[in-house]
DNA sequence: TGAAAAACTGTAAGCGCTTACATTCGACGA
DNA sequence: TCGTCGAATGTAAGCGCTTACAGTTTTTCA
């Protein structure tokens, strides 16, 4: 009874009584048929369920209405919202999202990009600028647009859309210096390959320079994001002198971990020790204390990546990049040094 | 200088000396051609840096090496280890995971679902059971293999890869009146299609009748699954008398939610008011205090999901449901009754 | 009213790859 | 040396769709 295999383009215009090119213009240019004919086709095709084939459709046209993103993670929520960001805005545009993971890891990105090219995505959403010379080159042999986001393009000619990480933890860190701390400690996310990271710790550096105060080997951590790692650094950082009184983190998982480290140590967050994070994820604020942090702007990142990476779709005159600003958001996790 | 079009297999071919069909079969089937030849082939793949087209393939193979899943959200952490998993098995046979979110709106799900159908899906991964019909008549249409998680098959024949919810809920709530709590309440998730929410709820008035209790108007809230309605919801109970002693959550962000609900009330947690969760995700962990909840095997779950849609690619015997057990994990949030 | 212009619609040639079928090659036994 | 047979390879027909170009209808305007 039932017919299993789908319905093709054919089927469509046999059913309608017009040739296949008629259908394939209802469908990708209306505006282009006769509205009667056109209206009778629609009926056609909502009739038969039809719906054109992908991989045909991207073989004609050489395009595949798909854009690639390959993030860290998803374990943590830090790019999530963002991303959900720019799924809202491609699917009004009936593009979709394919994503990838590269667990902060190189070489993985880079095969990740490989994967999405040879699918053919319509152009790419990366994060951060940070990566081979290898794998810019091979992004450069073909054309497709790309994006950057989460950083401002520094050191890149690549359009970026993000903020300027350096800016904002040197900010956080004046922020901690304005409360009066001068034994201050950072655990940073691993700097190798990760702009992100680094320039905060740059930042940091900055302003603790400024302040006659230095960064370095012994009051500098790299830690993997995740809670575990941010407890074991506070441990580390705890067991040497003079102690610190706060912690600036690279990011908030981090922080939560330093927190939840300082909770098993039975110190008292603020009183006993100041703890910040960076990006604002919801579970800064779900924490008690709540996590003084910077705030980043996700969904407008997103958004605009996800326009960019549209509007480049079809008008390549390079448009050029957005930084946005951050907010500092003070919770109870910092105060006054003890 | 630069050949910008990337090379065809027609390209490989020539260069190699051979016919387009022995490249192909390099590619497809390596037993069946000369060792000799093949590595001449690969050569001229890799000097040439060929990569299939991947429209072309699909149209001539019909079979994309892609397969789908729609989750309700990507915001909160729920569904992200368990994507993760899926992700890792699948790109081990060369499988793309292609992601929707549904935003827990069953029209939009299956809306979703036909766009991923349109792209050629090989297979679909989907949360939990319930949806209307005409969307399980669609997925019907097309004979794709479909893997149902977070749900045990209780009212579908589609293979499910999850854990009893009810029970699960059933044995949480029963922890909670042996603690001596008799004055309970439940913030449950919405449970219009959403067939997991609705059996925890049936799960814990099961408990609670068992008891001699009941769960209904006034001690059961449903709330979206968010930190601030979590935090409103506990208002509108704790407004209610009797107060309850203890408020056992749909989920973990719920849960959160209320923790920071009770915080905001000043009521103090689990001195005045236990909470409980569900899923335990890694937020559970960090709160303060801890979370006690459900823990879902989310890693196995997705590990099983992928394997057996991949199994299914090839065997389309049924492979049976797997419904794992789960436990319960006790943190600080839940304490005797004051 | 008729010719030219404009607006539609149809025809058919690909898009790059797989694969059934045909052909060629090479080893082996007679 | 030749014929046979299996293995290796080549030929060419699609897969379902888009789109340049040609052909047809409708509209416009003198």
């Amino acid at each position: 009874m039932d017919i299993k295999r789908p319905p093709r383009i054919e089927d469509v215009a046999r059913a309608a009584g017009v040739s296949t090119a008629t259908v394939s213009r209802c469908l990708n240019s209306p505006a282009t048929v006769r509205e009667s004919t056109r209206s009778i086709v629609e009926e056609a095709i909502s009739k038969l369920g039809y719906t054109p084939h992908f991989g045909a459709r991207a073989l004609a046209m050489n395009r595949t209405h798909t854009i690639g993103a390959v993030i860290p993670t998803m374990e943590n929520a830090i790019f999530a919202r963002g991303l959900q960001a720019v799924q809202e805005r491609l699917s009004d545009s009936e593009t979709t999202l394919l994503l990838a993971c590269s667990g902060y890891d190189p070489d993985r990105e880079a095969r990740q990009i490989r994967t999405l090219m040879q699918r053919g995505v319509d152009g790419l959403i990366l994060i951060g600028e940070a990566r081979p010379k290898e794998t810019y080159a091979f992004l450069q042999s073909r054309e497709i647009p790309i994006v950057l986001v989460w950083c401002d393009g520094e050191s890149t000619d690549h359009i970026c859309i993000g903020f300027d990480n350096r800016a904002a933890a040197r900010g956080m860190a004046q922020t901690v210096l304005d409360y009066g701390h001068r034994q201050i400690a950072m655990v940073a996310g691993i700097m190798d390959w990760n702009d992100r990271a680094a320039r905060r710790v740059e930042g940091v550096r900055q302003a603790l320079t400024a302040a006659g105060l230095d960064l370095n080997a012994d009051n500098l951590i790299e830690a993997e994001y995740s809670l575990e790692a941010g407890a074991l650094a506070l441990r580390r950082l705890m067991s040497r002198s003079p102690r610190p009184t706060a912690v600036i983190c690279g990011n908030d998982v981090l922080a939560a971990g330093v927190l939840q480290g300082a909770r098993q140590m039975g110190l008292r967050v603020p009183d006993d020790l100041s703890i910040t994070g960076f990006d604002d994820i919801e579970l800064a604020s779900v924490l008690d204390p709540g996590l003084t942090t910077v705030h980043v702007p996700h969904r407008r990142m997103g958004w605009t990546a996800a326009d960019r990476i549209l509007e480049l779709q079809t008008d390549d005159r390079a448009n050029g990049n957005v930084s946005f600003s951050t907010d500092l958001v003070v919770r109870g996790s910092l105060a006054r040094r003890p």
